[in-house]
DNA sequence: TAGGCCATCTGGTCCT
DNA sequence: AGGACCAGATGGCCTA
């Protein structure tokens, strides 16, 4: 995307204007949005990564009020990735952790960084190492899918295969360190004997909830609780071994302790959870797409999810003015320059907190 | 330390 | 029947 003079801002600049750098981009724009997961295409090959680090640079920079900083800064390639947390800072090794049959089941021998809980999703840019893709090993999906979808999973690998993963970020694979005792995931460790029903934990958390501020509960909860990771030791090292040279994973059941999954057996909870990891690995990077092709402030503004789509609606409402077509949920025909002011406030809106954490 | 954000697990529901 | 989708719960990381 072509970057706005950043001493011009925004509102300073006339519809024609826009519309030039629009279409002056559009090339790249729509490189980008050709597919639907960019995350994947952008992940693919070095050259692609490249590229990519140099277009990021010029997120839609529209040449916000007050942004000549920003705008400034926007002048060298800057990776778009946000990581908030230090130790999330993208990992150059991860090493091979191929994913059995989309399982997260990665091997925690071949972490070789220090060791994360989770999983955080970077831009490609930043991806040194990437998952392999589960689909070079597991057969096609047997299940029927619809015309589009089939053609995403016949055109490109999963998204969520292609980000940096942590090693030992998920549960599924990090070596236990600080607690040897604990040989499995935390959320898949047996729960202590006199489990209360599934009513009953409802009816507890209802209740608790209610007395309590939800956060500081959640929290008290976390402090005061057991770590679960201390219940159960139902794998050896040897079994986790397993996991990471591609076992089924289901061999791996703890002798002891079953949990109980409702109308599921632990292979399939197991399962389940993966690919559930998987799905809300693709939302994810579509989202890390989305921010992408929104304006900001600049490339390292820190935007969440919600004010990505925000700021997304609030854009595309402005190009869909300035395309001659009204986007409005009203229907209410609001001029380009309203519809400027609303995208230039709705980023200083929603990149306002994270500004004063950076300043 | 509280609150925000987010990843993960889990069970329910819907769809193919 | 099994997978996708969804929402609630949980807990970790980060910042003010």
């Amino acid at each position: 995307m072509a970057v706005a003079q950043p001493e011009k801002l925004f509102m300073q600049l006339s519809a024609a204007e826009l519309a030039a750098i629009i279409m002056k981009d559009s090339p790249n724009s729509n490189d980008r949005d050709a597919g639907f997961c960019s995350a994947s295409s952008e992940s693919e090959g070095g050259d692609d990564l490249a590229v990519e680090h140099t277009t990021r640079s010029g997120s839609p920079n529209i040449g916000l009020k007050g942004t000549e900083d920003f705008g400034a800064a926007d002048s060298k390639p800057i990776a778009l990735i946000r990581n908030k947390r230090k130790s999330t800072e993208p990992s150059k090794v991860v090493g091979s952790m191929t994913s059995t049959s989309g399982q997260a089941n990665a091997c925690p021998s071949a972490a070789t960084g220090p060791l994360k809980k989770r999983i955080r999703y970077t831009s490609s840019a930043d991806s040194a190492v990437v998952l392999t893709p589960p689909a070079i090993d597991s057969p096609p999906p047997t299940r029927s899918v619809a015309p589009t979808l089939r053609m995403e999973h016949e055109m490109m690998p999963n998204p969520a295969h292609m980000f940096v993963r942590h090693p030992g970020v998920t549960t599924l694979h990090r070596t236990f360190a600080a607690h040897p005792e604990q040989q499995e995931p935390l959320a898949l460790v047996t729960k202590k004997p006199q489990q209360p029903t599934e009513e009953d934990n409802a009816k507890t958390l209802k209740n608790r909830t209610a007395q309590t501020p939800k956060n500081t509960f959640h929290k008290k909860v976390a402090k005061e609780a057991i770590p679960a990771s201390l219940i159960d030791a139902s794998l050896s090292d040897e079994d986790m071994s397993k996991v990471g040279s591609g076992s089924d994973i289901s061999s791996l059941r703890p002798h002891s302790h079953q949990r109980n999954y409702k109308n599921m057996t632990r292979e399939r909870r197991i399962e389940a959870n993966a690919r559930e990891r998987t799905r809300v690995h693709t939302i994810s990077a579509a989202y890390e797409t989305l921010r992408h092709a929104v304006p900001a402030y600049a490339s390292t503004q820190k935007l969440s999810k919600l004010s990505v789509l925000r700021v997304a609606c609030s854009y595309i409402l402005t190009l869909s003015r300035m395309a001659g077509e009204d986007y409005s949920a009203d229907q209410s025909e609001p001029s380009i320059a309203d519809c400027i002011e609303a995208v230039t406030s709705t980023i200083q809106t929603e990149g306002k907190v994270k500004r004063k954490k950076d300043e």
